[in-house]
DNA sequence: ACTGAAACCGAATCCGT
DNA sequence: ACGGATTCGGTTTCAGT
């Protein structure tokens, strides 16, 4: 990916929502070279989605946990992804190296919230849980471009 | 917070370059009501920001890692967080309970990269680390308000 | 692949309820 | 707090280089 590309995913990547006026300032070509580049990178899928990112805090679901999981059949064929996918508390999941299968993190509402959700996990997937509560998010979200888009690809245009 | 807004952040959180008009459509309000109460979550924090979310894969970060920190010092000032947020590389980080203290999200181009990361981060928080690679992403960054925006709040207004 | 212009549509504001 | 109208600016497309 060119360096100009990296760039325009850096700056949608930290607001989403930047028009595409703003961001032909900001790259330095005309609105419809961006709004080309732009379309590509969402056709390719560098681009996956936009998302207005939620405080969880404030829509009542105060606790993040990261549960991992642990097939208690070693046998058992592996579709937990999809019956993961079906619980709605779960934010994401991710297959992991190591003693355990799965990370996966959730919010909830409360503590009994949480333990009626292991329960459901459980009862949909067949493995043991571990479970990590968060205490706070000093970060996250973060765009990872920063580095990226630093790294002169190309020249960048010489001033006179 | 009301249904309303729930409805709107969740369609925002799923979308997050929906136009008004089209968000105005979804929840049945006028178009500058709703550019009110999205002005108004924005305002309040329920929405943080917006965000293009990126494929870690297509923009040459290819490997993802959970890492957890324990302090190899435990009485030593907890000034991690503002250590850890210089390092680009990680994309969140979380204060956890258990034996571990925190747990950061990494992403970066190689083994290798991921052994410098470590280094990095070992140099500057003073802690010991453990990590998990990741193998594969089933889903990650679902939105977590479906279930709030489903529950009825107030009685849906009576068709005639 | 980028520019510039034209046509269209959405955003933002104001006022009235 | 919502709706409707207005104005302005952004989006999208097209033709040209």
């Amino acid at each position: 990916m060119e360096e100009i590309d990296a760039r325009i995913a850096a700056v949608l990547a930290a607001d989403g929502r930047c028009s595409f006026t703003d961001l032909a300032e900001r790259v330095g070509l005309s609105v419809s070279a961006v709004h080309q580049r732009v379309r590509r990178l969402e056709k390719r899928g560098v681009i996956r989605s936009y998302a207005a990112l939620i405080d969880g805090d404030q829509i009542g679901l105060p606790l993040t946990a990261f549960v991992s999981l642990t097939p208690i059949d070693p046998a058992a064929p592996d579709d937990y992804p999809l019956a993961l996918a079906t619980i709605e508390e779960i934010e994401s999941c991710h297959s992991v190296a190591g003693v355990e299968s799965y990370i996966i993190k959730v919010r909830v509402a409360s503590p009994s919230a949480l333990e009626a959700l292991l329960a459901r996990i459980r009862a949909v997937a067949a493995v043991s849980t571990r479970t990590t509560v968060v205490l706070s998010t000093p970060f996250e979200h973060r765009p990872l471009l920063a580095a990226v888009a630093a790294q002169p690809g190309t020249a960048p245009p010489v001033p006179d």
